[in-house]
DNA sequence: GCGCAGCCTGATCGTACGATCAGAGTCTTG
DNA sequence: CAAGACTCTGATCGTACGATCAGGCTGCGC
């Protein structure tokens, strides 16, 4: 037992430091671009040195594509479970509370749409890789599910790739954009009141109620 | 006259390398953020060497400033002239077209947002000058106009601050992500039909008509 | 047409970057 | 308890950055 708590000990240890340089990087990368993130920086954040960046990733594009990896498993997990618990009920009231779920998250984390739109500004091969990799599966879910809806009435006729970057534009500015908001409005767009009052307000737009 | 025409020819060259310079410099600092934009690119691209930047510019600093400058001048520039035009024309029709125009600029200039959006995400003293000088006045006038055409019953009733921010990140998303979009879905945004019936769907989306 | 001011370039400065490497420390295994 | 693997650090590599400087070129003013 005692080899066993041990083990595991070490085993987390190492673990727990990826995951805080994980953590650190998806910071810093959405803060300051991939070009503009230095791995000291990461290394400071997550309290390590800065060769221990290329111990656990190989380089720091691997560490960038690693901390994208991550992220996009917790929005999947995230919408997967809201689904999931959602068998059963109609489209357009499970369409209605995946939007609100995806505006939760992208108040929890903005850094996702930070760096989509970092490199989606270029054509780069991390561009490549992203869209093919994370951002093509959720675009044809989406866009289909707005076909349905559209053609049954419960969303104007805007065609559905419209209706996709008016989404993913509206619903998480406001928190990508939150040191303006406060600044400009006094508004901490991450109170919790806030939040909901900002889904309802896509939620609003898009289905009209 | 001879004097004159030489004098104009030669300061106009010396401008002229000015704009290319601004030109360039809109473009890089756009797509790479301050941080990972470097002179050396710019200059490049400008047809020039790299040390006219800073015989033109003092620091690279200030050059990002001159190039956000002229960008805001020109937007302003655009809703002013609209607006001029509109002397008369009742408030929801004036507050329709404004926004229809915003989106033509959005894309005509998506580095308008790629550098807000890139700038906004820290709050450094780039963000300070960014935001006093540049997005406040534009953000009051707008959550101002909401305001009213919200109590008026043409738009929904959704705080204005919510409304600002659903109207800057849906209209110029679309263009901001041009690369993905294209590749996501084969649609090219910067098509003259697709940019209007864009601005179609951002005015539906608000004003419902 | 001669000198001078304005525009621009090549060479180079100090600094900070990503990456590498040898070795220290720690914990598991035999 | 000795050997070895895993985790991590300090020192340092070559490169590319922003900035500076001395000097060349062009074209106008005297």
């Amino acid at each position: 037992m005692t080899d066993t708590t041990l083990a595991r000990v070490t085993r987390r240890s190492a673990d727990s430091t990826r995951e805080a340089i994980l953590d650190a990087a998806l910071d810093v990368f959405s803060e300051r671009s991939f070009e503009g993130a230095t791995t000291r920086e990461i290394a400071t954040r997550a309290g390590v040195t800065q060769p221990l960046l290329n111990y656990h990733f190989s380089s720091k594009d691997e560490l960038w594509r690693a901390a994208v990896d991550r992220l996009f498993a917790t929005l999947n997990d995230a919408l997967g479970a809201r689904a999931a618990g959602l068998r059963g009920v109609d489209e357009v009231t499970t369409q209605k509370l995946l939007v609100r779920e995806f505006v939760h998250f992208s108040a929890r984390y903005p850094q996702l749409h930070r760096i989509i739109t970092a490199e989606s500004k270029i054509d780069g091969p991390r561009m490549d890789w992203l869209v093919e990799r994370h951002v093509r599966p959720l675009y044809e879910a989406t866009t289909a599910a707005f076909a349905r809806l559209t053609a049954q009435g419960h969303l104007p006729a805007i065609p559905p790739a419209h209706l996709y970057y008016l989404l993913t534009g509206a619903a998480p500015t406001m928190f990508v954009l939150a040191p303006e908001c406060r600044r400009l409005s006094g508004i901490d767009p991450f109170a919790d009141d806030v939040i909901e009052q900002h889904a309802d307000a896509v939620i609003t737009l898009l289905f009209g109620s």
